[in-house]
DNA sequence: TTAATCTCTATCGAACCGGTAGAGTATGCC
DNA sequence: GGCATACTCTACCGGTTCGATAGAGATTAA
């Protein structure tokens, strides 16, 4: 299970992706998206001290990529908001722990299954960036239409 | 991350699943396989529950499995121990809770992506039984060249 | 100067995690 | 019967995480 925080990351930076202005107010994003605001505010710091967003304070201000959608994946913005992409802390490439219980880790058939699993997970989470997993809104395909 | 429980179950059964009679005490598997032994209790008392393992008390007590280990999948266990095998709730098929952020599940970015790597997860951890995984202890393996 | 915006730190209740404690009950064996 | 050895059940506990909320402060545009 990802965390509630860890999915308002990824549809912030999404909103910000999708946006025209490539810019957005805090509150337009937790509006369009409905992210409690106050929580959102320490989500954007936070992946501003990553380098995935940039800031503009006072009147004009607002949040925007730091790089295109493209280079943002997935895996990125989770390992930043939840952690460790792993099953296991044995498994974690970031963040390894050995595990106190195990004996001997290359002869644990728990690890061997999920090393799979995080296998699997890494391809798909490290290999979807943002620009690729997006696509228009409806608002936005009217205003296509329109134009 | 599976919670350290999970893997104490996984690990329970499949102790259960190698050793040569087919049942073991709960103090046997907690000092083989490094599990505080009161908290492994409360983890096979769950999974008898759930039809997994069956027990048998008194003096010659002990827990067996209650199918064969090529009808347990990882899964399985995980579910029980765990609860639903989902990054998301809104991806989850036994509990399954709408997101109150998202206006159209069908338009949620994030929950494409993750339908991919929840399919793959359950590919692998529903099709891995605990046989599968299995393979045998040095200490078996010395008692098998002795015998 | 004012209004809008981001910044930072603190706090909070609820739930969860990983375990511990201890009394109770069944069984086998002498 | 009595004892030792199991499993059974309920309760509890300290620590951490989750999902926020609060509020004072700094910065900027107009």
């Amino acid at each position: 299970m990802i965390s509630q925080k860890a999915k308002y990351a990824l549809k912030a930076v999404m909103a910000l992706a999708r946006s025209d202005a490539g810019q957005l107010a805090i509150s337009q994003i937790a509006e369009d998206e409905n992210i409690p605001k106050k929580f959102l505010e320490q989500i954007l710091l936070d992946l501003k001290y990553h380098g995935i967003v940039a800031s503009r304070r006072g009147k004009a201000g607002g949040y925007a990529l730091c790089k295109s959608p493209e280079e943002i994946t997935f895996g990125e913005i989770l390992r930043i908001v939840d952690g460790p992409v792993a099953p296991l802390a044995c498994l974690s490439r970031i963040a390894y722990r050995r595990c106190a219980d195990c004996t001997d880790e290359a002869d644990c058939e728990v690890r061997r299954v999920f090393a799979s699993v995080a296998e699997a997970t890494r391809a798909i989470l490290d290999g979807t960036s943002i620009s690729a997993s997006l696509r228009p809104r409806e608002k936005k395909i009217g205003s296509l239409l329109a134009g």
